[in-house]
DNA sequence: CTCGATACTTACCTTAAGGTCAGTACTACC
DNA sequence: GGTAGTACTGACCTTAAGGTAAGTATCGAG
């Protein structure tokens, strides 16, 4: 019993979606093909190597698709797949009660809420902190 | 003007529920208080210390309460805070997206789909799988 | 000529995140 | 005595993830 499919999907819609700047590139792409320039300047803070390296993940995941116009200088442009449509639409609660709070969790980030028996300040790390 | 404010929240939602297993503890958490070895059992996989770790992040942030009956052995349990309940509530389609989608997602990972002009298998990494 | 644009690749580096293991203190049960 | 339960803490470790910097090749503009 204790081997059994779990009832909730959150591990397999991270696996897919896991990565510092998928959840962002999603967004953006949501809103129509983009070159990967455009990527760039939308998805603020994120180094060309690893936005290179996450479109490649997700394309690999079948969530997007590249096309690649073998030009010189390249030109190259990223378009969500149906399923990664899917995947858009299910992020955007998330993306609306982020916004909606945004306030809040600025606050909380700057004074974190008093544990009872330890007051440490928190880490928000790596992976998901811009 | 590239610094305003971006237009979506998900950065933000990140910066609360970003951790390896902290989706899996609020989608617990959601059905109801739990005691620490309740969400040990429920939360395949995770150690105790990034457990405990991952909760006091929670409660520091505001969507979880920590309550210790000051007994011994110890007991204590972990309650969403109004705040927490929320955010359960916008990660409920991502957890039944993956829900509806894991048996698509499995096979991607065995078979990643082959990327245009590479074809190397995907590594999803530390931070979000299990 | 230089610089800017396009979208990458590669080498190398740092460190945050998650983990194992040992320990804590008490009670109850065998 | 031992084991099991409760919920932690701290020392120590590994490595995945994200990053910087340098480089690639071509075109067009000044």
């Amino acid at each position: 019993m204790s081997t059994k499919e779990p009832p909730c999907g959150l591990d397999a819609a991270l696996a897919v979606m896991g990565g510092k700047w998928k959840p962002l590139i999603l967004y953006h792409l949501n809103s129509g093909p983009k070159r990967f320039g455009d990527l760039k300047r939308l998805v603020m803070g994120v180094s060309e190597k690893v936005l290179i390296q996450q479109l490649r993940e997700l394309a690999a995941a079948g969530v997007l698709t590249r096309h690649d116009y073998q030009r010189v200088p390249p030109m190259v442009d990223y378009t969500m797949t149906a399923f990664g449509t899917t995947l858009a639409r299910a992020l955007m609660p998330l993306c609306e009660w982020g916004t909606e709070h945004r306030n809040k969790i600025a606050e909380i980030m700057r004074s974190p809420e008093r544990v009872e028996s330890a007051s440490h300040s928190v880490n928000l790390g790596r992976s998901t902190t811009s």
